[in-house]
DNA sequence: GCCCTCCTTTGATTTGCATCAATGCTGTCG
DNA sequence: CGACAGCATTGATGCAAATCAAAGGAGGGC
């Protein structure tokens, strides 16, 4: 719908990074078609524009924590989040990565329910909740879209349920990297030869159930077995259709 | 807001069980405050009735698959319904219970992502999903209401994800006892001597990732230790402290 | 009542992943 | 440059839960 000229890498005239900077112009921003914003025509977007405000949180800062009131909601518009919910005695579980894109704040609520922490430096869309919640409630169409959204994160969170309950440690692997492939092409808009794991071995282990040297032998055992190969940043697939068929949905 | 008087549990004139018989008359039902449909009111409640129809599937019966098209949502009323995910191999989890008052049909996608499956005999209310999609559409409310259901939902899935990730065995099984005994709470409007377990074992060990036999073990050993008994139907809390200091979120 | 089926329990054994324990690698700062 | 900090890797060992294998109920049909 409207305007799809926005699917270009290169970088634009507003940033360097090929990324939109927010607060700026929302007709410039390359993750509009991927965001929650992609449901809004030209006069609801100037007035979100005029309501939002750019942030940016270094590498390994806290957007919010699980016992804060969710003052603000975040549209990510570059780097790597963590969602983490942490137990008393400090196991944690990451529920999800966010990504360009992703839209933090779906949930009506005062508080938030996980914790979000910067894996990279991270660019994010900042509203205030209680002006975007007047709007979302002025605006069917953009609940609705809120609400495909929160559906869509469910189904997502079955599907890692499945990883967590039922797959072994091989299996959670290849379908992780299954997944942050088909998570970054779509992001970038492309297929890039490499999977981007920005995020350390430890936040893959709480991601996926498992402890960092799980990980890191079933990764360097599929190495030594040519499945892939570790490079700076991520990992290659050299056996496609290896995890194609290893990987669980 | 509006007629809160539904919350009596003693028989009504419209069924002998003290729930409603649905299709029948939305006035009566028990589960009302708990359902979706508490966020309607007289006018819109009497719409809804018009275009709705009760379904009653046995136990052990599919109310749909994975794979089938959604022609149908529904708010069950009565008994318990697992939500499964299968894998090739059988490998199965149970992302979750539904018990009466939940809703089944939040995606608005053509295509179920899990199966439904009557644990129980299971009462039904159901909506032609065409018709309740664009009912919803012009009432805003009410995609709210689904909305909330859905991060609801979502966050329940990442309590449940923290479960299967990290959660010892013993842990899974209290935290699961707590969370039917709080479910049950609200479902029945009081609190139960008794913390019903209609599902078997191998369902809760689906829902837990465990399997059977240390699902069996753990909850014997808790008997023997003096924490629970095993009655028909399900279990009791001899040593609720335990089970509070024990149970996880 | 008795058999048959289905589910649960219990026991013996195995195993996949965790834990414990170094060692290696990379980048950075004095 | 060398030392240190912060990951990642690798190896040895342990253990919680899975698997394999029977044996108990409980309910239903004849």
């Amino acid at each position: 719908m409207m305007d799809n000229s926005v699917g270009f890498s290169e970088p634009n005239p507003h940033s360097a990074c090929g990324h939109h900077v927010l607060g700026d112009d929302c007709r410039f921003c390359s993750i509009r078609r991927l965001s929650i914003c992609s449901a809004l025509d030209q006069e609801e977007l100037s007035f979100l524009e005029g309501m939002s405000g750019d942030s940016v949180f270094e590498e390994k800062s806290t957007l919010f924590r699980e016992e804060d009131e969710s003052i603000s909601v975040y549209n990510v518009t570059s780097g790597v989040v963590r969602l983490v919910r942490s137990l008393p005695d400090g196991r944690r579980q990451i529920t999800g990565f966010a990504l360009p894109g992703d839209f933090l704040g779906l949930a009506l609520q005062k508080q938030w329910k996980f914790s979000a922490e910067a894996v990279t430096d991270v660019k994010a869309c900042r509203f205030k909740r209680s002006t975007f919640d007047d709007f979302s409630e002025q605006k069917p169409h953009l609940m609705k879209r809120m609400h495909e959204f929160a559906t869509h994160e469910l189904s997502l969170a079955q599907d890692h349920m499945v990883l967590l309950g039922r797959l072994t440690a091989e299996e959670k692997i290849a379908s992780f990297l299954m997944v942050m492939k088909r998570r970054w092409t779509r992001v970038e808009g492309h297929e890039l030869g490499l999977i981007r794991l920005p995020m350390g071995r430890q936040d893959i282990a709480d991601y996926l159930g498992l402890t960092i040297e799980t990980v890191s032998r079933v990764i360097n055992q599929m190495q030594r077995d040519r499945r892939l190969v570790i490079v700076p940043d991520g990992i290659r697939f050299i056996d496609a259709a290896y995890f194609e068929q290893h990987a669980i949905a």
